[in-house]
DNA sequence: AATGAATGAGTTTTCATTCAT
DNA sequence: CATGAATGAAAACTCATTCAT
């Protein structure tokens, strides 16, 4: 909750509204680099691994300026993550494009979360997480209730739906939607973790595990 | 290149061999006991966070002490994630009860897995692996190795045995055996993060994915 | 490396010039303050069994402070000595009054190196590099490279001039420049360690000296 | 003071004294195994640099053993340098061949020097006491009393000889006589710093100075 | 607002010395 | 006597945070 350099604080003697805003922009700009820098650093190093100085120098800020728009770097962490998270959850919430089968809406979200973060610097973020989370006992609770349980809610939803249209045939998969997002974590962590030793087709696999839950897939 | 304090050198005309192992043997323990506080410690803050000093501490040695066993925190760090592995894996190799259906014999592994690992310091274990893999290749390769490739390399082979024997339909599956443990990863990593927020009932969720893959089980 | 934190780096708006030079300046200040403390402490306890946190309280700043100056004790070591040689290679190399005969000249020279060196901090130095330069090598070259077989230069040019104009008899001497420079090394020395057992007064023995090379003086 | 382990405390229970001397010359060799060890250290690494761990080791003895002969590091390192000047003094005290002339007589003083020392770990040793000389005043004033004061009047009396005699003409000479050592001073540390600069061949400069003293020598 | 020099508490690592065996 | 594991005080070095400019 320190941020916010954007609004408050007008009191410059009477500055052009121009200049000012001019300003404003310019820090704005500064923390959009911070956050960048940040967030890189700490998904390489961790989050005690990672120097502030590192961040600044990346971010082509001094250091002091840092704790201009952050409290410290504890604080600078959360809401960093945080930051980084909330335009995700928009995503999730937003589409279902409805239309078709549910097979094919699962399969439309599961590529997407593969495309924008399996093999991407948003799947680090998610090992991060799991890195970081008993530490920050306030991320992992921020992230169980803006992803974790939405996500599971609406695949629950989803399931359930496929199992009243008769594509699901197994009822119980409605109790345990992880099942049907575990092999997309798996392949979220293979990714940072293992491509190196053997890459993995994480489509080809998603298809064999919609396969499995839906049925293989009927030729046209 | 540390380790080995237990054995050699007695070329001393030692006081007597009784109590030459005598103190071998206090200071078998008292590496013992350092392992134990080191693996509780990083388990807990992770490996930059950690300080030798409640290692140490923890372990009931000096600080000094620590260094008589390892090189430095560095390869204290990579010589206890690998003495913790190593009895894991004769455990995979083991096995195979042979016997009844493949599904009893996934399901018995799949227990076994998930009753000492999903939940225990094993559990974190992984986490930890999982948390500082890329920052210590090494860890990763040794991680992948010996247990990454034999644990699906098992698991394929079981696949491909229900596969023939008909017990599976699937034919992808045999590709993709990271689909048959997806769930337990899933397991293992919900009871770390978010079992406060809501406890996950492991073994139903097994049941259930093993359904999905062998079918429901038939009710004799 | 290091050093240099006097001049660049001028990108910002600096609030002001004059401030930003006001703050180089005291930041140049410190730097000749840790450049005397670790002298002095160096000269008194040798490089190994001088302590970081002495030279930082001598020269009143904190310890960290030493690191924005030097990269490690090692490199201050180095760095150090290479900064207080230089000056007095200048010197060396400069003057050469010419005028009167050799022996006024080495003469004069003699006697400029008994002040300026036996007996001050500078003969201490060079005690402290004859006492380390076995142990940094980098000092050793430097040292012969800028001092020694300058010097020795120097002194068989002259030695030659005065074979040629009839001063000096022995013509080998100018293949053993040394035995011109031995009886300063040895004042040098002998002031560093055993002054207290019997003062030296090394202006008498040069004067014996030149008087054995060139012959007595003859009065006017 | 530490050290003679060879004596005192024969109370051992009536063990036959042949076995006592046994125990006794085990005893004394491996007081001379870290003497050497030891002094071999302290040349290559000055007394703060050095570690017991490595004079053990190269002694072949544990840790604790050296404690036994000596009280701790900075008694061991003075007496230590005390044991080794000793055999040397006698050297200097004893010949005087008398006979020839005097110049022969420093001749062969000065040649025994340098092939004793200069270039050997003796003239390390120097350099030693040199470098370490400040930190231990003991250890200077040993080296003052017992071989410099020594050394000098030595020479002082064999200069008078060659002034009685007319070998010498510089009567002034005789106060100096750091100006007869000088160049083997010289010598000895430029062997020890500078010889892979730049070799000097010690017993030609040795000629040369002599003849400068001396007046060149008369061919047969 | 922005800077970056300065700080000093905190960490890792070393090593002389002790002492149970 | 000899050993060498254990100790813990001491040293080098790091880095989050502050603050004068």
């Amino acid at each position: 909750m320190s941020g916010s350099i954007t609004s408050n604080k007008r009191k410059s003697r009477a500055a052009s509204p121009a200049a000012a805003s001019r300003r404003a922009d310019r820090a704005a700009e500064r923390r959009v680099a911070i956050v960048q820098a940040a967030m890189d650093e700490f998904i390489a190093r961790g989050f005690a691994a990672t120097r502030l100085d590192d961040i600044a120098k990346r971010a082509g800020v001094a250091k002091g300026t840092i704790y201009l728009h952050f409290k410290d770097k504890e604080s600078m962490f959360e809401e960093l993550i945080r930051t980084a998270i909330v335009p995700f959850v928009g995503r999730l919430a937003a589409p279902l494009p409805a239309g078709g089968s549910v097979r094919d809406m699962v399969e439309a979200l599961a590529r997407m979360f593969l495309q924008e973060v399996a093999g991407t610097r948003r799947g680090d973020l998610v090992r991060l997480i799991i890195a970081e989370g008993p530490r920050f006992p306030a991320i992992a609770d921020f992230y169980y209730r803006e992803v974790v349980s939405r996500g599971l809610a609406a695949m629950r939803a989803l399931i359930q739906l496929a199992i009243t249209r008769g594509e699901i045939r197994e009822p119980k998969l409605a109790q345990y939607p992880q099942l049907m997002i575990a092999p997309m974590m798996v392949a979220v962590l293979w990714k940072s973790l293992f491509e190196r030793h053997a890459p993995l087709d994480a489509e080809a696999m998603l298809q064999a595990h919609l396969d499995l839950i839906f049925g293989p897939r009927r030729p046209t």
